[in-house]
DNA sequence: TCATGCTCGGGAAATTTTCCCAACCCACGC
DNA sequence: GCGTGGGTTGGGAAAATTTCCCGAGCATGA
Protein backbone atom coordinates (compact mmCIF):
# COMPACT_ATOMS: atom_id res chain seq x y z
CA UNK A 1 0.00 0.00 0.00
CA UNK A 2 1.57 3.31 -1.15
CA UNK A 3 -0.38 5.55 1.09
CA UNK A 4 -2.44 4.30 3.99
CA UNK A 5 -5.55 5.72 5.32
CA UNK A 6 -4.81 7.10 8.55
CA UNK A 7 -7.70 6.95 10.90
CA UNK A 8 -8.59 7.88 14.51
CA UNK A 9 -11.16 5.39 16.78
CA UNK A 10 -13.22 6.94 19.15
CA UNK A 11 -15.17 4.65 21.15
CA UNK A 12 -15.47 4.57 25.20
CA UNK A 13 -16.12 0.80 24.93
CA UNK A 14 -12.25 0.13 25.60
CA UNK A 15 -12.38 -3.37 24.52
CA UNK A 16 -15.19 -2.89 21.65
CA UNK A 17 -12.42 -0.61 20.55
CA UNK A 18 -9.32 -2.63 20.99
CA UNK A 19 -11.43 -4.87 18.91
CA UNK A 20 -12.24 -3.90 16.04
CA UNK A 21 -8.60 -1.59 16.01
CA UNK A 22 -7.19 -5.26 15.37
CA UNK A 23 -10.12 -5.20 13.02
CA UNK A 24 -8.95 -2.86 10.94
CA UNK A 25 -5.43 -3.07 11.03
CA UNK A 26 -5.43 -6.55 9.01
CA UNK A 27 -7.55 -4.09 6.21
CA UNK A 28 -4.85 -3.44 3.58
CA UNK A 29 -4.36 0.47 2.79
CA UNK A 30 -6.04 1.13 6.85
CA UNK A 31 -3.60 2.49 9.37
CA UNK A 32 -4.88 3.22 12.67
CA UNK A 33 -3.10 6.01 14.07
CA UNK A 34 -5.04 7.50 17.25
CA UNK A 35 -7.78 6.15 19.98
CA UNK A 36 -9.88 7.81 22.20
CA UNK A 37 -12.45 7.21 24.85
CA UNK A 38 -14.03 10.16 25.23
CA UNK A 39 -14.59 13.57 22.98
CA UNK A 40 -12.10 15.58 25.12
CA UNK A 41 -9.65 13.16 24.71
CA UNK A 42 -10.76 12.37 20.98
CA UNK A 43 -10.80 16.28 20.17
CA UNK A 44 -6.73 17.01 21.21
CA UNK A 45 -5.80 13.82 19.84
CA UNK A 46 -7.39 15.16 16.16
CA UNK A 47 -5.67 18.48 16.35
CA UNK A 48 -2.23 16.57 17.12
CA UNK A 49 -2.41 13.59 14.22
CA UNK A 50 -4.62 14.96 11.97
CA UNK A 51 -5.98 11.84 11.03
CA UNK A 52 -7.86 11.46 7.62
CA UNK A 53 -10.93 10.05 9.24
CA UNK A 54 -12.32 9.59 12.12
CA UNK A 55 -14.58 6.61 13.53
CA UNK A 56 -16.47 7.61 15.99
CA UNK A 57 -19.46 6.18 18.44
CA UNK A 58 -22.43 8.32 19.10
CA UNK A 59 -23.71 6.69 22.13
CA UNK A 60 -20.96 8.07 24.46
CA UNK A 61 -21.42 9.23 28.03
CA UNK A 62 -21.87 12.99 28.71
CA UNK A 63 -22.59 15.07 25.67
CA UNK A 64 -22.14 12.13 23.17
CA UNK A 65 -20.62 11.49 19.55
CA UNK A 66 -22.50 14.30 17.92
CA UNK A 67 -21.27 17.07 19.76
CA UNK A 68 -17.91 15.88 18.87
CA UNK A 69 -18.48 15.64 15.18
CA UNK A 70 -19.75 19.60 15.37
CA UNK A 71 -16.69 20.15 17.36
CA UNK A 72 -14.21 18.31 14.94
CA UNK A 73 -16.10 19.98 11.82
CA UNK A 74 -16.16 23.37 13.62
CA UNK A 75 -11.96 23.13 13.50
CA UNK A 76 -11.16 21.63 10.85
CA UNK A 77 -14.44 21.83 8.03
CA UNK A 78 -12.73 18.92 5.92
CA UNK A 79 -12.56 16.88 9.08
CA UNK A 80 -13.92 13.58 7.32
CA UNK A 81 -16.04 11.36 9.80
CA UNK A 82 -17.81 8.16 10.11
CA UNK A 83 -20.27 7.16 12.73
CA UNK A 84 -20.27 4.05 14.04
CA UNK A 85 -23.05 2.63 16.32
CA UNK A 86 -25.33 0.39 17.30
CA UNK A 87 -28.24 2.58 16.64
CA UNK A 88 -30.23 1.64 13.62
CA UNK A 89 -33.05 4.08 13.78
CA UNK A 90 -32.75 6.35 11.10
CA UNK A 91 -33.20 9.45 13.40
CA UNK A 92 -29.79 9.41 14.42
CA UNK A 93 -27.99 8.99 11.33
CA UNK A 94 -30.31 12.47 10.48
CA UNK A 95 -28.91 13.98 13.47
CA UNK A 96 -25.10 12.66 12.20
CA UNK A 97 -25.39 13.61 8.87
CA UNK A 98 -26.82 17.28 9.64
CA UNK A 99 -23.69 17.58 12.70
CA UNK A 100 -20.98 16.87 9.83
CA UNK A 101 -20.33 13.18 9.22
CA UNK A 102 -19.88 11.79 6.31
CA UNK A 103 -20.65 8.28 6.86
CA UNK A 104 -22.60 6.21 9.17
CA UNK A 105 -22.19 2.11 9.97
CA UNK A 106 -24.14 0.22 12.24
CA UNK A 107 -21.98 -2.53 14.33
CA UNK A 108 -24.36 -4.95 13.26
CA UNK A 109 -23.16 -4.49 9.87
CA UNK A 110 -21.02 -7.20 7.77
CA UNK A 111 -17.45 -6.20 9.35
CA UNK A 112 -16.36 -5.54 6.09
CA UNK A 113 -18.36 -2.29 5.62
CA UNK A 114 -16.54 -0.39 8.00
CA UNK A 115 -13.09 -0.20 6.21
CA UNK A 116 -15.71 -0.07 3.11
CA UNK A 117 -16.99 2.72 4.58
CA UNK A 118 -13.50 4.58 5.83
CA UNK A 119 -12.36 4.02 2.21
CA UNK A 120 -15.50 5.57 0.71
CA UNK A 121 -15.56 8.98 2.84
CA UNK A 122 -11.94 9.40 2.57
CA UNK A 123 -12.20 9.31 -1.45
CA UNK A 124 -15.02 11.87 -0.63
CA UNK A 125 -18.06 9.66 -0.49
CA UNK A 126 -20.61 9.97 1.58
CA UNK A 127 -21.35 5.94 3.31
CA UNK A 128 -24.61 4.49 5.08
CA UNK A 129 -25.09 1.15 6.20
CA UNK A 130 -28.01 -0.76 4.42
CA UNK A 131 -29.91 -1.32 7.00
CA UNK A 132 -29.71 2.10 7.89
CA UNK A 133 -30.46 3.58 4.39
CA UNK A 134 -33.09 1.66 3.86
CA UNK A 135 -35.16 3.11 7.31
CA UNK A 136 -34.32 6.95 5.56
CA UNK A 137 -35.46 5.65 2.36
CA UNK A 138 -38.69 4.14 2.84
CA UNK A 139 -38.11 7.07 5.60
CA UNK A 140 -40.98 8.27 8.18
CA UNK A 141 -39.13 11.35 8.47
CA UNK A 142 -37.65 11.19 5.24
CA UNK A 143 -35.87 14.58 4.36
CA UNK A 144 -37.32 17.49 5.22
CA UNK A 145 -38.62 19.27 8.49
CA UNK A 146 -39.87 17.39 11.24
CA UNK A 147 -43.63 15.58 10.71
CA UNK A 148 -44.52 17.96 13.35
CA UNK A 149 -45.36 19.90 10.44
CA UNK A 150 -47.80 18.25 9.29
CA UNK A 151 -49.76 18.65 12.58
CA UNK A 152 -52.21 21.21 13.14
CA UNK A 153 -52.17 23.62 15.99
CA UNK A 154 -55.08 21.39 18.14
CA UNK A 155 -53.11 18.15 17.07
CA UNK A 156 -50.04 19.69 18.43
CA UNK A 157 -51.86 21.21 21.62
CA UNK A 158 -52.90 17.27 22.37
CA UNK A 159 -49.74 16.04 21.54
CA UNK A 160 -47.93 17.78 24.52
CA UNK A 161 -50.59 16.94 26.99
CA UNK A 162 -50.30 13.56 25.55
CA UNK A 163 -46.70 13.52 26.46
CA UNK A 164 -47.45 14.08 29.76
CA UNK A 165 -50.79 13.28 31.20
CA UNK A 166 -51.30 9.80 32.32
CA UNK A 167 -55.03 9.02 32.28
CA UNK A 168 -55.69 9.93 28.46
CA UNK A 169 -59.14 11.16 29.47
CA UNK A 170 -57.69 14.11 32.07
CA UNK A 171 -56.83 16.25 29.22
CA UNK A 172 -60.61 15.85 27.54
CA UNK A 173 -61.91 17.59 30.99
CA UNK A 174 -58.87 19.64 30.71
CA UNK A 175 -59.68 20.90 27.45
CA UNK A 176 -63.17 20.18 27.47
CA UNK A 177 -63.76 18.07 25.17
CA UNK A 178 -65.46 14.73 24.63
CA UNK A 179 -63.27 11.47 25.80
CA UNK A 180 -64.03 10.70 22.43
CA UNK A 181 -62.62 13.37 20.25
CA UNK A 182 -59.53 13.43 22.35
CA UNK A 183 -59.16 9.34 21.45
CA UNK A 184 -59.37 10.60 17.70
CA UNK A 185 -56.86 12.88 17.93
CA UNK A 186 -54.42 10.35 19.46
CA UNK A 187 -54.98 8.02 17.04
CA UNK A 188 -54.56 10.73 14.06
CA UNK A 189 -51.78 12.23 15.39
CA UNK A 190 -49.40 8.67 15.63
CA UNK A 191 -51.09 8.09 12.26
CA UNK A 192 -49.01 11.66 11.21
CA UNK A 193 -45.83 10.79 12.95
CA UNK A 194 -46.02 7.43 12.13
CA UNK A 195 -45.37 5.87 15.10
CA UNK A 196 -47.47 3.33 16.34
CA UNK A 197 -47.14 3.17 19.97
CA UNK A 198 -47.13 5.36 22.60
CA UNK A 199 -43.66 4.40 23.57
CA UNK A 200 -42.79 5.47 20.04
CA UNK A 201 -44.71 8.47 20.49
CA UNK A 202 -42.86 9.11 23.47
CA UNK A 203 -39.71 8.74 21.72
CA UNK A 204 -40.22 11.37 19.16
CA UNK A 205 -41.96 14.13 21.23
CA UNK A 206 -37.93 13.73 23.29
CA UNK A 207 -36.21 13.77 20.10
CA UNK A 208 -38.06 16.87 18.80
CA UNK A 209 -38.00 18.67 22.51
CA UNK A 210 -41.42 18.41 22.71
CA UNK A 211 -40.73 16.97 26.23
CA UNK A 212 -37.77 17.67 28.60
CA UNK A 213 -36.08 13.91 29.30
CA UNK A 214 -36.11 13.13 33.09
CA UNK A 215 -33.82 14.23 35.06
CA UNK A 216 -30.99 11.47 34.93
CA UNK A 217 -30.99 9.33 32.18
CA UNK A 218 -27.91 8.45 31.47
CA UNK A 219 -25.81 10.39 33.99
CA UNK A 220 -26.69 8.98 36.91
CA UNK A 221 -24.39 5.30 36.24
CA UNK A 222 -21.00 6.59 37.40
CA UNK B 1 -1.25 -23.61 26.26
CA UNK B 2 -1.90 -27.15 27.34
CA UNK B 3 -5.85 -27.00 27.71
CA UNK B 4 -7.17 -23.51 25.70
CA UNK B 5 -10.15 -22.37 27.18
CA UNK B 6 -12.76 -23.41 24.13
CA UNK B 7 -15.04 -19.60 24.13
CA UNK B 8 -18.35 -19.22 22.62
CA UNK B 9 -19.14 -15.78 21.52
CA UNK B 10 -22.72 -13.91 21.53
CA UNK B 11 -23.11 -10.57 20.16
CA UNK B 12 -25.82 -9.15 17.48
CA UNK B 13 -23.18 -6.74 16.75
CA UNK B 14 -21.45 -8.31 13.56
CA UNK B 15 -18.26 -6.22 14.08
CA UNK B 16 -18.29 -5.74 17.46
CA UNK B 17 -18.41 -9.95 17.34
CA UNK B 18 -15.56 -10.06 14.73
CA UNK B 19 -13.21 -7.09 16.71
CA UNK B 20 -13.31 -8.97 19.92
CA UNK B 21 -12.74 -12.33 18.55
CA UNK B 22 -9.47 -11.45 17.51
CA UNK B 23 -8.91 -10.02 20.75
CA UNK B 24 -9.47 -13.07 22.54
CA UNK B 25 -7.64 -15.15 20.22
CA UNK B 26 -4.86 -12.99 20.94
CA UNK B 27 -5.28 -13.93 24.68
CA UNK B 28 -3.16 -17.31 25.68
CA UNK B 29 -5.32 -20.05 26.54
CA UNK B 30 -8.44 -18.78 25.10
CA UNK B 31 -9.61 -20.32 21.82
CA UNK B 32 -13.16 -18.89 20.07
CA UNK B 33 -14.67 -21.87 19.33
CA UNK B 34 -18.54 -20.60 17.98
CA UNK B 35 -20.05 -17.67 17.38
CA UNK B 36 -23.78 -16.92 17.57
CA UNK B 37 -25.43 -13.35 16.56
CA UNK B 38 -29.01 -14.27 17.86
CA UNK B 39 -30.51 -16.09 20.86
CA UNK B 40 -31.49 -19.12 18.63
CA UNK B 41 -28.21 -19.77 16.85
CA UNK B 42 -26.54 -19.44 20.26
CA UNK B 43 -28.31 -21.81 22.05
CA UNK B 44 -28.06 -24.67 18.72
CA UNK B 45 -24.58 -24.06 18.15
CA UNK B 46 -24.06 -24.32 22.23
CA UNK B 47 -25.30 -28.25 22.46
CA UNK B 48 -23.74 -28.75 18.90
CA UNK B 49 -20.27 -27.67 20.41
CA UNK B 50 -20.48 -27.90 24.03
CA UNK B 51 -18.14 -24.38 24.46
CA UNK B 52 -16.20 -24.18 28.43
CA UNK B 53 -17.71 -20.75 28.52
CA UNK B 54 -20.11 -18.39 27.08
CA UNK B 55 -19.95 -14.14 27.03
CA UNK B 56 -23.10 -13.04 25.50
CA UNK B 57 -24.34 -9.15 25.00
CA UNK B 58 -27.69 -8.63 26.81
CA UNK B 59 -28.95 -6.25 24.95
CA UNK B 60 -29.97 -8.36 22.12
CA UNK B 61 -33.34 -7.47 19.84
CA UNK B 62 -36.11 -9.99 20.36
CA UNK B 63 -35.68 -12.39 23.23
CA UNK B 64 -32.77 -10.69 25.21
CA UNK B 65 -29.97 -11.75 26.52
CA UNK B 66 -31.11 -12.81 29.71
CA UNK B 67 -33.41 -15.27 28.00
CA UNK B 68 -30.46 -16.82 26.64
CA UNK B 69 -28.84 -17.06 29.67
CA UNK B 70 -31.92 -19.11 31.07
CA UNK B 71 -31.87 -21.33 28.30
CA UNK B 72 -28.52 -22.50 28.39
CA UNK B 73 -28.76 -23.10 32.32
CA UNK B 74 -31.73 -25.02 31.51
CA UNK B 75 -30.21 -27.25 29.07
CA UNK B 76 -26.93 -27.32 30.93
CA UNK B 77 -27.10 -26.06 34.88
CA UNK B 78 -23.12 -26.49 34.65
CA UNK B 79 -23.15 -23.79 31.43
CA UNK B 80 -20.78 -20.92 32.41
CA UNK B 81 -22.06 -17.54 31.41
CA UNK B 82 -20.06 -13.87 31.06
CA UNK B 83 -22.21 -11.43 30.47
CA UNK B 84 -20.37 -8.65 27.84
CA UNK B 85 -22.46 -5.45 28.13
CA UNK B 86 -22.04 -1.31 27.80
CA UNK B 87 -24.93 -1.17 30.47
CA UNK B 88 -22.78 -0.74 33.93
CA UNK B 89 -26.12 -0.06 35.57
CA UNK B 90 -25.96 -2.86 38.54
CA UNK B 91 -29.77 -3.43 37.77
CA UNK B 92 -28.68 -5.22 34.91
CA UNK B 93 -25.89 -7.42 36.74
CA UNK B 94 -28.50 -8.52 39.46
CA UNK B 95 -30.73 -9.87 36.97
CA UNK B 96 -28.35 -11.32 34.94
CA UNK B 97 -26.47 -13.01 37.99
CA UNK B 98 -30.37 -13.74 39.16
CA UNK B 99 -30.48 -15.77 35.50
CA UNK B 100 -27.71 -17.84 36.32
CA UNK B 101 -24.61 -15.90 34.93
CA UNK B 102 -21.11 -16.03 35.92
CA UNK B 103 -19.87 -13.28 35.29
CA UNK B 104 -20.32 -9.52 34.30
CA UNK B 105 -18.14 -7.74 32.33
CA UNK B 106 -18.64 -4.17 30.89
CA UNK B 107 -17.94 -3.48 27.29
CA UNK B 108 -15.94 -0.28 28.61
CA UNK B 109 -13.41 -1.64 31.01
CA UNK B 110 -10.28 -2.44 30.17
CA UNK B 111 -9.49 -5.05 27.65
CA UNK B 112 -7.78 -7.52 29.66
CA UNK B 113 -10.88 -7.73 31.73
CA UNK B 114 -12.85 -9.57 29.80
CA UNK B 115 -9.94 -12.72 29.22
CA UNK B 116 -9.76 -12.60 32.65
CA UNK B 117 -13.42 -12.55 33.59
CA UNK B 118 -13.15 -15.52 31.14
CA UNK B 119 -10.46 -17.64 33.11
CA UNK B 120 -12.08 -17.01 36.70
CA UNK B 121 -15.17 -18.07 35.18
CA UNK B 122 -14.19 -21.09 33.81
CA UNK B 123 -12.15 -21.93 36.75
CA UNK B 124 -15.49 -21.84 38.85
CA UNK B 125 -15.16 -17.99 40.47
CA UNK B 126 -17.48 -15.48 39.69
CA UNK B 127 -16.31 -12.38 37.95
CA UNK B 128 -17.59 -8.48 38.31
CA UNK B 129 -15.81 -5.58 36.23
CA UNK B 130 -15.11 -3.36 38.57
CA UNK B 131 -17.47 -0.19 37.53
CA UNK B 132 -20.24 -2.52 38.23
CA UNK B 133 -19.49 -4.55 41.63
CA UNK B 134 -18.60 -0.22 42.87
CA UNK B 135 -21.88 0.41 42.22
CA UNK B 136 -23.53 -3.03 43.25
CA UNK B 137 -21.74 -2.63 46.78
CA UNK B 138 -22.69 0.99 47.48
CA UNK B 139 -26.09 0.61 47.84
CA UNK B 140 -28.24 1.37 45.52
CA UNK B 141 -29.49 -2.41 44.85
CA UNK B 142 -28.80 -4.08 47.79
CA UNK B 143 -31.68 -2.61 50.09
CA UNK B 144 -33.56 -0.17 49.00
CA UNK B 145 -32.77 0.98 45.63
CA UNK B 146 -35.51 1.63 42.59
CA UNK B 147 -38.94 -0.21 42.09
CA UNK B 148 -37.03 -2.23 39.73
CA UNK B 149 -35.65 -4.83 42.70
CA UNK B 150 -39.17 -5.68 42.89
CA UNK B 151 -39.27 -6.69 39.40
CA UNK B 152 -39.08 -10.35 38.46
CA UNK B 153 -36.40 -11.46 35.69
CA UNK B 154 -38.87 -12.25 33.51
CA UNK B 155 -41.15 -9.01 34.42
CA UNK B 156 -37.50 -7.23 33.88
CA UNK B 157 -36.89 -8.81 30.56
CA UNK B 158 -40.63 -7.90 29.55
CA UNK B 159 -40.10 -4.48 30.40
CA UNK B 160 -36.90 -3.53 28.63
CA UNK B 161 -38.94 -5.13 25.49
CA UNK B 162 -41.80 -2.94 26.05
CA UNK B 163 -39.52 -0.26 26.01
CA UNK B 164 -38.21 -0.58 22.48
CA UNK B 165 -40.83 -2.57 21.06
CA UNK B 166 -44.07 -0.94 19.04
CA UNK B 167 -46.50 -3.16 18.55
CA UNK B 168 -46.68 -5.26 22.48
CA UNK B 169 -47.75 -8.35 20.73
CA UNK B 170 -44.62 -8.72 18.91
CA UNK B 171 -42.84 -9.26 21.70
CA UNK B 172 -45.40 -11.90 22.62
CA UNK B 173 -44.22 -13.56 19.56
CA UNK B 174 -40.28 -12.87 20.32
CA UNK B 175 -40.70 -14.54 23.45
CA UNK B 176 -42.96 -17.11 22.14
CA UNK B 177 -45.55 -16.18 24.91
CA UNK B 178 -49.13 -15.70 23.94
CA UNK B 179 -50.48 -12.17 24.06
CA UNK B 180 -52.38 -12.81 26.66
CA UNK B 181 -49.11 -13.48 29.14
CA UNK B 182 -47.28 -10.21 27.88
CA UNK B 183 -50.50 -8.28 28.61
CA UNK B 184 -50.84 -9.23 32.14
CA UNK B 185 -46.95 -8.45 32.47
CA UNK B 186 -47.62 -4.85 30.77
CA UNK B 187 -50.07 -4.73 33.36
CA UNK B 188 -48.36 -5.81 36.32
CA UNK B 189 -45.20 -4.20 35.42
CA UNK B 190 -47.20 -1.13 35.42
CA UNK B 191 -48.40 -1.79 38.92
CA UNK B 192 -45.54 -2.71 40.51
CA UNK B 193 -43.41 0.72 39.08
CA UNK B 194 -46.72 2.74 39.96
CA UNK B 195 -47.45 4.17 36.67
CA UNK B 196 -50.38 4.65 35.14
CA UNK B 197 -49.44 4.86 31.13
CA UNK B 198 -47.00 3.59 28.80
CA UNK B 199 -45.93 7.54 28.70
CA UNK B 200 -45.08 7.23 32.56
CA UNK B 201 -43.11 4.19 32.03
CA UNK B 202 -41.01 5.36 29.50
CA UNK B 203 -39.80 8.22 31.45
CA UNK B 204 -39.50 5.67 34.44
CA UNK B 205 -37.26 3.47 32.33
CA UNK B 206 -34.72 6.95 30.89
CA UNK B 207 -34.92 7.51 34.29
CA UNK B 208 -33.57 3.95 35.40
CA UNK B 209 -30.91 4.26 32.55
CA UNK B 210 -32.77 1.11 30.92
CA UNK B 211 -32.94 2.20 27.72
CA UNK B 212 -31.20 5.61 25.99
CA UNK B 213 -33.08 8.65 25.37
CA UNK B 214 -32.70 9.66 22.19
CA UNK B 215 -30.20 12.25 20.85
CA UNK B 216 -31.95 15.54 22.02
CA UNK B 217 -32.99 17.77 19.24
CA UNK B 218 -33.46 20.93 20.77
CA UNK B 219 -30.00 21.39 21.74
CA UNK B 220 -28.41 23.75 19.03
CA UNK B 221 -27.56 23.13 15.79
CA UNK B 222 -29.69 20.97 13.28
C1' DT C 1 -43.79 -32.03 52.55
C1' DC C 2 -45.66 -27.58 52.65
C1' DA C 3 -45.19 -22.92 51.67
C1' DT C 4 -43.71 -19.49 48.60
C1' DG C 5 -42.78 -17.20 44.51
C1' DC C 6 -42.29 -17.07 39.57
C1' DT C 7 -44.18 -18.12 35.11
C1' DC C 8 -47.77 -18.72 32.09
C1' DG C 9 -52.34 -18.04 30.51
C1' DG C 10 -57.80 -18.25 30.65
C1' DG C 11 -62.08 -15.43 31.65
C1' DA C 12 -64.82 -11.40 31.41
C1' DA C 13 -65.99 -6.78 31.85
C1' DA C 14 -64.43 -2.19 30.97
C1' DT C 15 -62.01 0.66 28.12
C1' DT C 16 -59.39 2.11 24.20
C1' DT C 17 -58.00 1.93 19.56
C1' DT C 18 -59.00 2.13 14.97
C1' DC C 19 -61.13 3.57 11.16
C1' DC C 20 -64.87 6.02 8.56
C1' DC C 21 -67.94 9.47 8.31
C1' DA C 22 -70.74 13.79 9.17
C1' DA C 23 -71.49 18.30 10.86
C1' DC C 24 -69.90 22.80 11.87
C1' DC C 25 -67.26 26.96 11.39
C1' DC C 26 -64.11 29.99 9.13
C1' DA C 27 -61.20 31.77 5.59
C1' DC C 28 -60.14 32.22 0.87
C1' DG C 29 -60.69 33.05 -3.92
C1' DC C 30 -63.65 34.08 -7.72
C1' DG D 1 -72.10 35.20 -2.31
C1' DC D 2 -70.87 30.73 -2.81
C1' DG D 3 -68.25 26.74 -3.48
C1' DT D 4 -63.86 24.64 -1.71
C1' DG D 5 -60.83 23.23 1.73
C1' DG D 6 -59.07 22.64 6.08
C1' DG D 7 -59.43 22.52 10.96
C1' DT D 8 -62.29 21.06 14.86
C1' DT D 9 -65.53 18.25 17.12
C1' DG D 10 -67.68 13.88 17.89
C1' DG D 11 -70.79 9.45 16.74
C1' DG D 12 -70.67 4.48 15.45
C1' DA D 13 -69.03 -0.12 15.56
C1' DA D 14 -65.78 -3.73 15.29
C1' DA D 15 -61.40 -5.07 17.02
C1' DA D 16 -57.97 -4.98 20.30
C1' DT D 17 -56.18 -3.99 24.74
C1' DT D 18 -56.40 -3.21 29.62
C1' DT D 19 -57.66 -4.56 33.96
C1' DC D 20 -58.35 -7.52 37.45
C1' DC D 21 -58.83 -12.21 39.44
C1' DC D 22 -57.80 -16.78 39.44
C1' DG D 23 -55.59 -21.40 38.89
C1' DA D 24 -52.01 -24.66 37.25
C1' DG D 25 -47.30 -26.05 36.85
C1' DC D 26 -42.90 -25.83 38.69
C1' DA D 27 -38.97 -24.81 41.10
C1' DT D 28 -36.73 -23.56 45.61
C1' DG D 29 -36.20 -23.72 50.20
C1' DA D 30 -37.55 -24.30 55.01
Amino acid sequence: MAQAIRVMLVDDHAIVLEGYRRLLEKQAGIEVVAEAADSRTAYQRYKEVRPDVVVVDISMPGRGGIDLIGQLRAWDSAARIVVFTMHQDAVYAMHAFQAGAKGYVTKSSNPLLLADAIVDVFAGRKAISPDVSQELALGRLSGDASALNALSPREFEILRLLLEASPAAEIAAALNLSPKTVANYHYVIKQKLGVRSDIELLYFGLREGLVAPPPSAQSEAL
